[in-house]
DNA sequence: CTTCTGTTTAGAAAGATTCTAAAAGCCACC
DNA sequence: GGTGGCTTTTAGAATCTTTCTAAACAGAAG
């Protein structure tokens, strides 16, 4: 089921977007998919952000379904899981490449553009693996502390 | 509580060590400083890992101990916690400046020296905030996948 | 040896995520 | 526009990691 991008434009045509990477279009799929995407960009969410949101619009849905949506939206491209703090898994609508500021005492998390990070040099890979992804978090502390 | 460094060298003085940095010596934390420091080096180990060796040595601890003993060796400086995937958190034995790499399949996690990483150019921070930390990680795939 | 206070402990509790088996829903086809 | 088959959804239980709680215990200093 692992696919890949497709710029993340017309988002007026989730229906469709959802059906071509082989899923069933479902009212919850595509819920989860406009809440995720009509809004604004580059959100940086949790299954229980997602849960807080759906029970403000007043959609029911089991949470056991939204982390199957949230996954099969990493697993077609839609989404990007990211890696910040072990206490909840965060999932990335930005799909650029990119990396993060996270600041440690506000546990806020920005982006920053991939152009903006510049990597010399990188160690070799060990034998049978490759290099999949870089991943660049800056961490952030208030100027005085 | 918060303290730092001091080189992570002369671990046959671990008792000294921890009383220094304001910490009863009781029997709990010696073990655990010896599991973790007097072996090989650069370990990253999860608190479930710990209780395998806790046992594997028939030495027994509560867990709440382990958590409790990881937590406050990280706060005196000497563990550093490292966020890798968000099923556990994990400790790392390797207090210098350092980078991983990350196996996806697998989970391992292998040090990357810093000298093996350049990093070219790094955005400003924001205001008020100053970078305390970069942070890079590289994800491994194997070669086939 | 006693006392004071920091530590450890078992078990309960909390939180995030996954599993399970049954019910419901999508969709291709008639 | 009804039907069947296969995918999804669902509620709830289960799992896993981590923290909390209150009571028992054990260092350290006199």
């Amino acid at each position: 089921m692992k696919q890949n991008s497709t710029p993340a434009s017309s988002w007026e045509r989730l229906p469709e977007l959802i059906r071509e990477r082989g899923l069933r279009l479902t009212r919850q799929r595509l819920f989860l998919a406009r809440l995720l995407f009509e809004d604004r960009k580059n959100r940086h969410i949790t299954a229980a952000d997602l849960v807080r949101e759906t029970k403000k619009h007043k959609m029911r849905m089991s949470l056991a379904t939204i982390y199957n949506t949230l996954h099969q939206f990493v697993d077609i491209g839609l989404l990007r899981e990211v890696v910040i703090d072990s206490k909840a898994t965060y999932f990335d609508t930005n799909l650029s490449e990119h990396h993060h500021f996270f600041h440690e005492e506000t546990g806020e998390l920005f982006d920053v553009s991939q152009g903006e990070v510049e990597i010399g040099k990188l160690p070799t890979p060990p034998a049978d693996s490759k290099i999949s992804r870089v991943n660049v978090t800056i961490h952030l502390r208030d100027k005085d502390s």
